[in-house]
DNA sequence: GCGGAAGCATAAAATCTCCGTATGAAATTT
DNA sequence: AAATTTCATACGGAGATTTTATGCTTCCGC
């Protein structure tokens, strides 16, 4: 049995003829017959009966239109509901973050995009970024906002804003608006635990310049961004943040920033996925509007 | 799109795997791919993310499952449907039936079959025979049960049951128990109209034995088989008609059987069916009861 | 009632689809 | 690095589907 041989069958039961029902599906008259004998020796009971000229369904056939019906207009659903999930913007986004652009980043452009599309709903994971990569490589996460990269073949980044890292002083600090490179290896300084994202860019970007930590005064380590902060504001030590998750302590002035002479410290955010996997329809406007979203920031 | 293709693509799913749904279903690695390769571009969307040693199905393919699964179901449940309708006796039967035996037969044997079938009910219209026969031919009908036969090729007779027309009298009408024919012949006699089954097969008898009724003294003709018994019970003439239809009257001895020396009137009711049209089964089996319960009458 | 038209069945040939074998490419394991 | 596993591709043959041609029956008009 097969879904062809029963459209042809309830073409015949409505068109009440062989002849008419081939006209409709652009068959001849004997293809059309042919099937009907086929279906009928699988069922094992007559369909039509052929009364010459006419043919007149039997108890059977009506009982099988009714079933037959049901199957091609499922059938022919399928088509239409996978061409719909393509349009469709809905469902829960699981999206997982590093601590900074997750919580400084994320929840703004996701409150964004769910005013756009009211029918998602968003799910945050935020962990260091090598496991949010790892995730990703294990099919956990579909997508993962990192702000430090992890090589792996399997991974595709895709950087999608500029950040920068800012020195932090409490405001009371006695010490110049902007200083050189030397003068900030004689400040004491406080830092994130290893294996932070941020402190991995930090250290990146201050051994370009040929300065290690080593050489540095640490004077405390903290176990999350709000703990450098309060660090900094205590003046345990100076530190570098990002600028995104110091925004706000830079606008009340509750933190002073402090220039480098001749120095600009980037780093980028990326949007890591896995190779070969396909993204559902939700995730991919998501980041378009995300990508549009941030790239003016 | 097809069943067979559906099939395979819930295989692979449900067994994560190409080449273990090729040996589940029986088919090469290959052949399996190339199925999902004809539905992906189909529905003009992955269904599974080829990740080198392993697949992942992507959310198309989860959507695509239940409803695939949901056709696939319907689809094998067919046979079954078709299978248990021909053991089914259920529904209307609809049996159309000439006067004699649908007044006097056809509810007796009806009520002893309901009581064997429960889930059948009937519908008996009652007309004369030549109408019943005519609703056969135009396929308002598929059975009939008539007491005379209209010659058409298109209709199969099958006499079941042979019935005996009898001449009767009031009791208190001065005649032997048994007559010559000759003394028949003139006897006052009241008939059905013509048209009438019965009065049509005394007709053919008497004709056959050289008596026509222009030779007869006819004092009333009635349109019912009850106003002719009422008629003969008032004594306005004796009258032939089926033993059937006057058990209960010779039981009451409120009708006078008058025997023919040497003549037995006999005729045959039928069951008519229109050539090359199936029957369901529940009119089968309800035949098959019919003929067992009325060949020992 | 007879000839022709209409409708379904059957037979044979052409075409197409499906499936298997052979082989390749990528990823994972040893 | 070699071996193994898994999916993709190429190609040929078997079988199914379709068409053309034709036959048989019924039904309609004359």
């Amino acid at each position: 049995m097969d879904i062809h041989q029963l459209r042809i069958f309830t073409s015949i039961y409505r068109n009440r003829s062989f002849t008419k029902a081939s006209v409709e599906l652009c068959l001849t008259q004997p293809t059309v017959s042919d099937h009907i004998k086929t279906l009928e020796e699988e069922f094992e009971c007559r369909l039509f009966d052929r009364l010459g000229r006419t043919i007149m369904p039997t108890k059977a056939a009506g009982v099988l239109y009714v079933q037959a019906m049901d199957i091609i207009e499922k059938a022919d659903s399928l088509k239409t509901i996978l061409g719909e999930l393509k349009k469709d913007v809905t469902g829960e986004l699981v999206i997982g973050a590093s601590t900074i652009p997750g919580t400084y980043l994320m929840p703004g452009i996701m409150a964004a995009f769910q005013g756009k599309y009211p029918a998602v709903s968003f799910n945050l994971p935020i962990s260091g970024s090598g496991e949010i990569i790892n995730k990703v490589l294990r099919y956990e996460l579909l997508l993962g906002i990192v702000g430090s990269r992890l090589d792996n073949d399997q991974i595709n980044y895709s950087s999608f804003m500029d950040d920068e890292l800012v020195v932090l002083a409490a405001p009371f600090l006695v010490v110049e608006e902007e200083i050189t490179l030397e003068e900030l290896v004689s400040l004491p300084i406080v830092l994130r635990e290893e294996g932070s994202g941020t402190r991995k860019e930090t250290v990146k970007i201050l051994e370009g310049k040929g300065i290690s930590l080593k050489n540095m005064k640490i004077t405390g380590i903290f176990g999350s961004t709000e703990a450098v902060k309060q660090a900094v504001k205590a003046g345990i030590g100076v530190s570098i943040l990002s600028r995104l998750a110091v925004a706000d302590e830079l606008e009340r002035k509750t933190l002073r920033e402090i220039k480098i002479r001749g120095i600009e410290m980037k780093r980028k955010f990326y949007v890591a996925t896995r190779k070969r996997r396909t993204l559902p329809t939700a995730y991919n406007v998501f980041l378009e509007h995300f990508m549009a979203g941030t790239k003016i920031i």
